[in-house]
DNA sequence: CTGGGTGCAAAACCTTTGCAGACTC
DNA sequence: GAGTCTGCAAAGGTTTTGCACCCAG
């Protein structure tokens, strides 16, 4: 933890940022949360150890956080953002029924996709986002259990 | 154009759906314009055919579409949701300055990367979405030009 | 005719903005 | 100390909801 800590404090200095407490924390609670968070569930979290923090603080920090690239918001129909502080490329899996998101790495196919791409079109690739809808391993077998 | 509306009104039969003309106009809208338009721009456009017809029934119709398989939404964001009638596996090169967005079709990779994920994990997929966020060519010619 | 759809208004929701005071650098 | 960030309040924009009337089946 205290490594991920140091490396976020370098790269928000690094882009002349300040290191708030707050930001801290935002950060943590995205790194170790697995769930693919939104800004009110990030929010409600860390409003534990900070109660006096608002709502605008934490989509202030979390645009930070994407502007220096330690942070992805993947932006989905009417429900709102989702956070996450995996920005290797990845594939997302998310479950229709429970709304968990899981995280697949590793995928050479990604990369292969990009230099197809590439050789397609005259784009200019920066960032991508890949995602699979369907129903988690949970969900298939325990059906109805949804949220 | 006509075969396209049969098929539509076929679908939505068969789905129990009621055929009306704002509908049979949304739905044309979307699969002519390419430009992967929001709620309100598919609005705008129908609203000069049918002058009283509200936001809330576009949004309606466009549930529907997106319900029987006729349409995808793409959720962004803040920005809000765009909606498309291009609903084969294909993949969306989204423009970060003009922020068209073009599709690039028939990527025979994106079935392999199905398959890859089927065989790593016990996830059901049912959709997929793949994005590549950038430049497109005229912006990477023309800086500055952007919305 | 019957139920679903349209159109209107209002509400709900998420996100952004403006600003005074606090804190990082 | 200078300038950014926080916290508060309010606004903005998108999407949803409730309901009377209308129309497709």
């Amino acid at each position: 933890m205290n490594q991920e800590i140091e490396e976020i404090v370098k790269t928000m200095q690094a882009y002349g940022k300040r290191v708030t407490p707050q930001r801290i924390a935002i950060f943590k609670f995205l790194r170790a949360c697995k769930s693919h968070p939104t800004a009110h569930e990030i929010y409600a979290h860390v409003k534990r150890e900070y109660p006096t923090i608002t709502i605008s603080t934490v989509y202030n920090a979390l645009e930070m956080l994407v502007e220096i690239g330690m942070a992805k918001e993947l932006g989905f129909s009417g429900l709102g953002s989702r956070y996450e502080a995996n920005t290797r490329p990845h594939i997302n899996l998310v479950c229709q029924i429970c709304g968990r998101i899981e995280d697949v790495d590793d995928v050479p196919l990604m990369e292969e996709m990009r230099d197809d791409i590439k050789g397609r079109s005259d784009f200019e690739i920066l960032d991508q986002r890949t995602e699979f809808y369907g129903l988690c391993g949970k969900c298939r077998k325990a059906p109805g259990k949804g949220r």
